[in-house]
DNA sequence: GCCGTTTTCGGCCCGACTGTTTTCAGTCG
């Protein structure tokens, strides 16, 4: 029972007792213990063994600590079940449709005994919608709408495809003169691995144009809201924008709010409270007496205004510097920014070269000497060519006669240039019994060996640990690359143990990598986080296949603060003096 | 269900928009 699995489980029992009308501080409770558990780089399954107090966690109580345990040593769950058999789960996924919550689902199961998508399309379809009171016509094209479009999209963007839509929107609001700024907030401006929609801030001159100007987009399908300070729409991609706009006045603390995330957002609420303050998206407020924030007349502008109009400006009112979007994840940043303790985060601008390429060597599309090239252009002190072996015969990998060659071409570009250190490098396979696909005498001679998994990803989780712990143990590998196997939307992280994994890596002074490839991205945030509490150094690689695809650094980057990493964490911010000694020295 | 330097009870973040209303509930972020 993985972590993933367990918080699934409290989600659908949140889910489940929301639908059934149950006490919503309840399903509350659920819902932030899943996020506690999800954000765990230790098996909690681990720490049940080991007898470990679950409710040290934040949010998990007796209760909760109890279905985990439950979960971890039968693999089932009573409340769940039993929940199960009260409402039917497939109302979960009706609530994921735009416009249904939880009361609506119950609502057309109890009228309709509708528990499927399918049965609801059938339905909407039928006509028989519209007929159930607080339902109407537009509310059933709506649903049948939302089902095509969940239909369509099913998982989450990618940071780099959003990336690739939202820049151009972003330019085209621009250009629109009653557009005074323009922002991006939510998931995106926090660089998570993947984002569910785009949120744009717009500060406006005049926001009925704006709002004309953002619905007449190129790129949008469908208007689905557009009120005065508020609409939603839905490009060609499927990927949702909304946008806001907002006065100058309290511009910050809506960006901070819309930057979120919620769990953040909602600590620093707190936060807000216990200094008798309070913060909405409009500012923070010195709260009046007589005017607590539960009143019935509630007016969003009631109380003085104490900040508002930039981020910094709110944070500082309660007591806070500011804080990086990346971090904003409720992962003990605001403790830590409230001890003066924030990391001092790691910049694209801080890395002084790559350590992971592909030439036409093995599966690359370019030569040796173009992706040289380019990483020249970039600024690079240095880079390794890091191509396939034999292993990966789809690639073209390279045995011991190849590799010798392709020393020689090295050599030969070495000699006549000198604006560039190259490495000599390879990305060894792993194979299935944990030995390399190098000869060592080989492995001895390159400059940087790193070492990855790319076939029986489906070993039993103790045979799978022990392959990369024997890895990790081989005196000549400096980098275990891509650690968990994971690509994003397509395939799930190997079944193993990653912390004993990372533990072993500090110990024999591996280096993990945080793989750049936006489809990767792996180490992912919260593990690369895990190895660096374990004292662990990180290399950020691109693992380019094409000059283009150096760029995939930023990503690095991006999850690497995410991560809370420092220069200091991260072996290719070092000048290559000192990458080359740690990189010859693997132990004592 | 969780949590606690005013606490073991009584709180638990806040506001906009829509659709179907007849003054507001539900949903969303």
């Amino acid at each position: 029972m993985e972590n993933v699995e367990i918080a699934r489980a409290l989600l659908d029992v949140a889910d489940l007792i929301e639908i059934q009308g149950g006490n919503p501080f309840r399903v509350r409770a659920y819902r932030n213990a899943a996020l506690t558990v999800e954000s765990q780089t230790v098996a909690l399954r681990k720490m049940v063994e080991d007898g470990k107090d679950l409710t040290e966690l934040p949010a998990v109580g007796k209760d909760i600590a109890r279905h985990i345990k439950e979960l971890v040593e039968t693999g089932k769950l009573g409340v769940l079940e039993e929940l199960e058999r009260q409402v039917p789960r497939g109302l979960i996924e009706l609530t994921r449709l735009p416009g249904l919550g939880a009361k609506r689902a119950k609502l057309l199961w109890d009228q309709l005994g509708i528990q499927t998508l399918e049965q609801l399309e059938r339905a909407a379809r039928a006509d028989e919608i519209k007929g159930i009171k607080g339902f109407g016509a537009k509310t059933q094209q709506r649903i049948l709408e939302g089902i095509a479009a969940y239909r369509k999209r099913g998982s989450r963007f990618k940071i780099v495809d959003a990336d690739q839509y939202v820049e151009p929107l972003v330019e085209y609001l621009r250009r629109d003169p009653a557009v005074e700024s323009v922002d991006v907030a939510g998931s995106y401006r926090r660089r998570r691995e993947t984002v569910g929609d785009i949120d744009v801030l717009v500060i406006a001159k005049d926001a009925g144009a704006v709002m004309k100007h953002f619905t007449a987009y190129g790129d949008v399908t469908t208007v689905q809201l557009a009120g005065d300070t508020k609409g939603t729409v839905v490009l060609k991609s499927g990927l949702q924008v909304d946008l806001r706009i907002l006065p100058k006045k309290s511009y910050g603390a809506a960006l901070q709010y819309f930057t979120g995330s919620k769990e953040h957002a909602v600590k620093v609420r707190q936060r807000a409270v216990e200094r008798g303050l309070r913060l909405s998206e409009y500012g923070v407020f010195e709260v009046e007496k007589g005017k607590e924030p539960d009143d019935e007349e509630r007016d969003p502008w009631a109380g003085r205004m104490v900040a508002g109009k930039t981020e910094e400006e709110v944070y500082a009112a309660l007591d806070l510097p500011w804080i990086p979007p990346e971090l904003r994840e409720n992962r003990g940043e605001v403790e830590a920014a409230a001890r003066d303790a924030l990391p001092d985060l790691i910049v694209l601008e801080d890395v002084r070269g790559d350590l992971q390429m592909h030439s036409t060597w093995s599966d690359g599309k370019y030569s040796l000497e173009e992706m040289m090239d380019a990483c020249v252009e970039r600024g690079y002190e240095y880079f390794a060519i890091t191509d396939h072996s034999k292993a990966l015969a789809m690639t073209g990998g390279l045995d011991a006669k190849k590799l010798r060659e392709q020393w020689k071409e090295i050599d030969e570009i070495a000699s006549r240039r000198s604006d560039i250190r190259i490495l000599k490098g390879m990305e060894v396979d792993i194979l299935a019994d944990g030995t390399l696909d190098l000869e060592d005498e080989m492995l001895a001679q390159l400059d940087v060996v790193l070492a990855s998994i790319h076939s029986r990803f489906d070993l039993p989780a103790a045979k799978q640990t022990e392959r990369v712990l024997r890895a990790i143990r081989h005196p000549e590998v400096n980098i275990l690359a891509h650690p968990t196997g994971r690509q994003i939307n397509r395939r799930d992280a190997m079944d193993f143990d990653l912390d004993e994994v990372l533990r072993c890596a500090v110990e024999h002074e591996v280096v993990v990598e945080i793989n750049a490839h936006p489809d990767r991205l792996d180490l992912k945030d919260t593990h690369a986080m895990r190895a660096k509490e374990l004292g662990g150094r990180m290399a950020i690689s691109t693992d380019a296949h094409r000059p283009a695809e150096l760029a995939f650094m930023r990503y690095g980057v991006d999850q690497a603060r995410r991560a809370w990493l420092e220069k200091g964490d991260v072996i290719n911010t070092l000048p290559y003096d000192r990458l080359a000694e740690i990189l010859a020295k693997r132990r004592p």
